[in-house]
DNA sequence: AATACGTGGAA
DNA sequence: TTTCCAAGTAT
């Protein structure tokens, strides 16, 4: 195809399909949309919606999340999962407040720096919030490349021809080039997506190299389904739970009674918790979220 | 370069 | 019921 053939097409498509979501309104500061794709990692849309309103009326600027408990951050970020997130996003609220004059950085190296904030986060800030021309490269767009441009079905593990894959696609203008990133990660999204993608509904069918193939089956290495009935992972989220639900420090027993299966992987657990910040433990043996006020009579 | 890290909805 | 998977990051 031509150099900017796909551009030209997803452009109108995105303006006429794209969907309607908070964090894409016109009035959304830089700190909305970082909350937004940190919140998004490895999270549907729908349960992220609500979650991102309530932050953004609750902790409108970043030194105002900077400011706030972080029992109050981790309950706020309820059922969200990963709620390290919330422990990074908070960290780099901090950073954002103290160093950059409370305004999210618009350039790639600099967000890279903060805590939280990985390959994809970064580009999708620069591109999302300050319209940059950076390629930005997620699960989504892997797949769509994969398909459009390389005749794969699954885009399979991450490389390092992602990046200069993706840019490739972007047009020479800026804002252009940011939309065409937003324009990529939405046909991912919505079209070409995982299971069962809707090719007739596609806006670069006839682009489409995987179409052009014959749409191949993917003969590559098939990825190991996660388990987590049983895992570390599952008790975590147990004794996490239990705290999130506390109104204040709980005593031992609570987190055992959390996990009774297994009570060297109960302590092993608890334990990773508070290496990790999300627990602490008071000097009377309690336990709580970190920065929990102590409700002691 | 694998692996750990939450959660819940859809197929 | 089980499996898949959803805008990744850190180690």
């Amino acid at each position: 195809m031509t150099a900017h053939a796909l551009s030209d097409r997803l452009l109108p498509w995105y303006a006429a399909h794209a969907r309607d979501l908070p964090w894409r309104a016109p009035d959304v500061t830089g700190w909305g949309v970082l909350v937004s794709e940190i919140m998004l990692q490895q999270t549907p849309v729908a349960r992220v919606d609500p979650l991102w309103r309530e932050w953004l009326v609750r902790w409108p600027r970043p030194s105002d999340l900077a400011a706030a408990s972080t029992a109050d951050v981790l309950r706020a970020w309820g059922r969200l999962g990963y709620p390290r997130r919330a422990l990074r996003l908070q960290a780099a609220a901090a950073v954002i407040a103290e160093e950059h004059g409370d305004v999210v950085p618009d350039d790639v190296p600099t967000l890279l720096a903060l805590p939280g904030i990985g390959a994809y986060t970064a580009r999708a800030v620069a591109a999302f919030a300050y319209g940059r021309r950076c390629p930005v490269v997620d699960t989504n767009v892997r797949r769509v490349v994969a398909r459009a441009v390389h005749g794969r079905a699954e885009a399979g593990d991450a490389a390092a021809r992602d990046l200069p894959d993706t840019e490739a696609l972007l047009p020479p203008d800026e804002d252009a080039a940011a939309r065409t990133s937003a324009a990529l990660m939405e046909l991912g999204a919505t079209v070409c997506v995982a299971r069962g993608p809707r090719c007739t509904d596609c806006p670069v069918l006839d682009l489409c190299a995987w179409q052009h193939a014959g749409r191949p089956a993917w003969d590559g290495p098939v990825r190991r389904a996660q388990r987590w009935a049983g895992t570390d992972r599952q008790v975590r989220g147990r004794l996490l739970d239990v705290l999130r639900g506390a109104p204040g420090p709980v005593g031992p027993d609570a987190l055992e009674a959390a996990w009774l299966t297994d009570p060297a992987q109960r302590a092993r657990c608890l334990d990773s918790l508070l290496v990790d910040g999300l627990v602490e433990q008071l000097a009377d043996g309690r336990f709580a979220l970190p920065g929990e006020s102590d409700d002691s009579s």
